[in-house]
DNA sequence: CTGCATGCAAATATTTTGCATCACG
DNA sequence: CGTGATGCAAAATATTTGCATGCAG
């Protein structure tokens, strides 16, 4: 996600208004690096702007998901979860806690092989490692 | 998945029934590589077996899973895909007719950095890669 | 026969939609 | 002011659960 005044000033170019309820999402999003769900955002907004509905989170998060300032993961089949990181990066995953953490660096290039590149246009790639945290780990 | 007579067997072991639903199931999985959806998977069965339904295609689908001989992917957040091939592969995803198609061989092996060994047991990885299938590229 | 499986209906969870009202620009 | 945003309630979708009945072993 770009940050806060580019990207009221790209709302505005859409002809996207700026609320107060937009505001504290934008606020909420930027920076965060916790991969949160829609519920878990509404959550954390309503402590402070407590009169918030999750409907308007949802609409929110669609509208810079179609913006393209926002990603929506399909790294959890039970919910969706939303990344303001677009920059192309991967995820691990703790199978305990749930956490999810960026994987910014991979040491090795990864290209898929010829008999899908001829019947494929191929655009990325997301990888999910997936593993036990040692906080985790150790409990265990 | 494992072959439907050593998977009988396993059942068996495990004190699981096998009823002709759950032979149904078996069977409309076994070598299915088109990672069905349960409504998917029992649409399909009904054809053959017209009084099965969703609820015990559901359940048995679960009880697949705890045994470890059908995988869920995490590949589409409006739906749980499944998968009766368990042995590591990865996956390429059509973004307009959303097939889902094996990746088994990549080109360079995949390690996470160093930093994410330091702070998470890695047991495995899963990549998605994304684009456009031939006959859609052609189609837009 | 005993216990697990099935199938129905109802519950739960997530996300989307319609619409009256509100407020940004 | 007018158009897009908000918030409520209801709908839509996916999945799970409780329970009476059925059937495999």
């Amino acid at each position: 996600m770009i940050e806060i005044d580019k990207l009221i000033e790209k709302c505005r170019k859409n002809g996207l208004k700026i609320t107060p309820q937009r505001l504290a999402i934008f606020e909420a999003l930027i920076n965060n690096r916790n991969h949160p769900s829609a519920e878990t955002l509404h959550k954390e907004i309503s402590k402070k702007y407590t009169t918030i509905t999750l409907t308007t989170v949802y609409k929110t998060l669609e509208m810079l998901t179609n913006l393209g300032e926002v990603a929506s993961l399909d790294i959890d089949s039970e919910r969706k979860h939303f990344d303001p990181h677009i920059e192309p990066h991967h995820h691990i995953i703790c199978k305990e806690c749930k956490q999810i953490i960026d994987v910014f660096k991979i040491d090795n290039d990864v290209k898929p092989p010829k008999d899908v590149l001829e019947r494929f246009k191929v655009d990325g790639f997301h990888i999910d490692f997936y593993g036990t945290c040692i906080k985790c780990h150790s409990a265990a």
